[in-house]
RNA sequence: CGAGGUGUAGCGCAGUUUGGUAGCGCGCUUGGUUCGGGACCAAGAGGCCCCGGGUUCAAAUCCCGGCACCUCGACCA
């Protein structure tokens, strides 16, 4: 490819609408454009990272012995009616009618449909195991698009499933998925992380993320660095909190109420009262399918409503309105409190809220709280469980060894999904002896053009992108430093061939630009390999090979440029791909 | 959906307060000089000032109503 032929418009300013390095650089340097808020259309040399990063995938899945497929992005509500989640996807899906006036919807996932077509084509256990995969663009209406391709409405996306007979299969079709993630990121050059993650809407049982460690993740991570425990605080647990030894000599206070007039935050609350955060009990009131629930977590603690939805087993979560929490406690906003609600509902307490001692709740009274306060004595809870979000320097559940943090972006996920679809969609095979069960399913996703805006994220310097070569869009760029110097240009057009010859994918900078210009854009591009042909070294026959990562620089023979371009691309090929 | 902000040349922005010929830098075109880190000189092209109404002799500017985009929050395989 000649850089005078080619469609990559690259940008010297910053674009106002991006303010994260991987946006900021697809767009410098003309990989994409966008159309509409979170859709994008990739120009060459964006499209020829998408497509690497795919053939990567391609060839990982290909390797466990997964089965490419092409789904329909176009899909009929009927069967996404069958599963309930026409319903319960709400306003992230777009949806769509044709002329004869029938729903359809641009598919958010493929559950449904692969769900339904390996039904109505699989019949018995002897045609199980399956994995089946595609590469697809996929459509989210994203209630608010961000960082470009990285949290983007319409995307590309990998989507495996696999159907088993029975959990044992289910397992080993698991492992083969996560060995395959392993090494599909690996081969893409970024530094991630498996972690525990919660299942959310698609349900199932055991999952895991794969995360890109990066500071614009927009997904909180906890790690145990002393036994390897990893998770999403979406799902990470909190450490049991040691048991309140009953201290028979203290004198309790006893609880009383105080006032405290126009406190209604933590702030306002233990400022006032001079009291630390974690001796207050925040009550949250929720309603859940309909029903008001009250969730206490320690003042400095924050509620996760995951868990607090996974607890209370129910559908719908959400914060009650201040009517509603008006009339179960008595009191308006920000005085709500366990003790003497004037409704009798659930109340769910954090484990290690119900371990503090003299606490400070909300009276359920205007401008007054209560001082002093003992689970167990003055208040008690339906459930005790642990619903709140873990932070860095907890103990880590499992060794107790504190926890650190760091942010990711999920760049993969792994379901255990069992029957949900099969049982709904009524995908059923026969044993030996005839009888009929549901199909054990998994699913496996990895958002494609989400990894490309993540290898970015993570190598780029001030002055661009700095490819791994894997998935570099050229793995060369031949650059003469001045086009009208005839021995340069001649010098440049045989390497530039002999390049090609060797299976380099290069590119020639023919451009009639001065060398500034080209060697920005060099930088900015990030061709991981600058073949520079100067009149330095030319005289000797030499030309510069310069490495676009630390800039080292070595002289080659123009002779010997392809063989020696040729090494280090394979070299680097080599250091990615795992074992 | 809540709060805030921005829409002016391909990109980045000024001009709007106080109504009166639409500007700057980069990019683009042509010619010339230059050629190892986004050159210089000269001459050019390029605008529905987001859209629709209104006020006014006159609107990028004031008023009303839309739309789009960005940021924060709520939300979310």
């Amino acid at each position: 490819m000649r850089m005078s032929q080619m469609f990559a418009p690259t940008l010297r300013e910053v674009p106002s609408e991006a303010d994260i390095p991987s946006h900021q650089l697809m767009l410098r340097a003309g990989m994409v454009r966008k159309t509409v808020s979170g859709v994008y259309s990739y120009l060459h040399l964006g499209c020829r990272v998408v497509r690497k990063v795919e053939k990567i995938v391609r060839e990982e899945m290909d390797r466990q012995g997964a089965q490419e497929v092409l789904m329909p992005a176009i899909q009929s509500a009927d069967i996404w009616r069958e599963t309930g989640r026409w319903d319960d996807y709400g306003s992230e899906m777009f949806r769509l009618k044709d002329r004869n006036g029938r729903e359809m919807c641009l598919g958010p996932t493929h559950e449904e449909i692969i769900t339904v077509t390996v039904r109505d084509e699989i019949r018995s256990y002897r045609q199980l195991p399956k994995i089946l995969y595609q590469i697809q663009t996929k459509y989210r209406d994203e209630i608010r698009p961000r960082f470009g391709v990285m949290r983007s409405r319409e995307f590309i996306m990998k989507d495996a499933y696999s159907f088993d007979r029975d959990n044992e299969g289910l397992d080993r079709s698991y492992e083969k998925m996560y060995e395959a993630y392993c090494r599909v990121f690996s081969r893409c050059g970024v530094d991630y992380r498996v972690v525990e993650a919660d299942a959310g809407a698609i349900g199932g049982s055991q999952n895991h993320e794969f995360m890109v460690v990066s500071e614009v993740g927009e997904d909180a991570l906890v790690f145990c660095d002393a036994c390897g425990y990893a998770a999403n605080v979406e799902r990470a647990e909190s450490a049991k909190p040691a048991e309140r030894v009953a201290d028979t000599e203290k004198v309790r206070t006893g609880i009383r109420k105080i006032s405290t007039p126009g406190m209604r935050t933590i702030e306002e609350v233990t400022g006032y009262l001079k009291v630390e955060p974690r001796v207050l009990l925040k009550t949250l009131v929720y309603v859940a399918d309909g029903t008001p629930v009250a969730a206490i977590v320690r003042g400095d603690r924050d509620l996760n409503e995951a868990k607090l939805k996974r607890v209370l087993g129910c559908r719908e979560l959400e914060l009650a309105t201040p009517e509603v929490i008006e009339r179960v406690s008595g009191a308006p906003v920000g005085f709500t409190g366990p003790v003497g609600l004037r409704e009798r509902i659930k109340i769910v307490a954090d484990w290690e809220a119900t371990v503090v001692e003299d606490a400070v709740v909300g009276a359920n009274a205007v401008d007054a709280h209560l001082v002093g306060a003992e689970y167990g004595v003055d208040y008690t809870a339906d459930i005790v469980a642990d619903i709140r979000n873990v932070v860095a320097g907890d103990a880590c559940p499992r060794c107790g060894a504190e926890l650190c943090g760091a942010r990711g972006v999920e760049v993969g996920h792994l379901f255990k999904l069992g029957t949900k679809y099969s049982s709904a969609l009524g995908a059923k095979y026969l044993d030996e002896g005839g009888v009929e069960h549901p199909i054990i399913m998994g699913c496996y996703g990895i958002g494609i053009t989400r990894t490309v805006a993540s290898v970015i994220e993570e190598h780029h310097d001030d002055d661009g992108i700095i490819w791994p070569m894997s998935v570099a869009p050229y793995q060369a760029v031949v650059m003469p430093l001045n086009t009208s110097e005839s021995a340069q240009v001649e010098a440049a057009e045989r390497i530039y061939s002999e390049l090609c010859k060797h299976g380099v994918e290069a590119v020639m900078d023919d451009r009639d630009e001065r060398p500034g210009v080209k060697f920005k854009d060099a930088d900015l591009i990030g061709f991981p390999i600058r073949v520079i042909v100067g009149p330095k070294h030319l005289g000797d026959g030499e030309v510069e090979v310069s490495m676009r990562r630390d800039g080292t620089v070595e002289l080659v023979k123009i002779e010997n440029v392809a063989v020696r371009v040729k090494e280090i691309v394979d070299r680097e090929l080599a250091a990615l791909m795992p074992e």
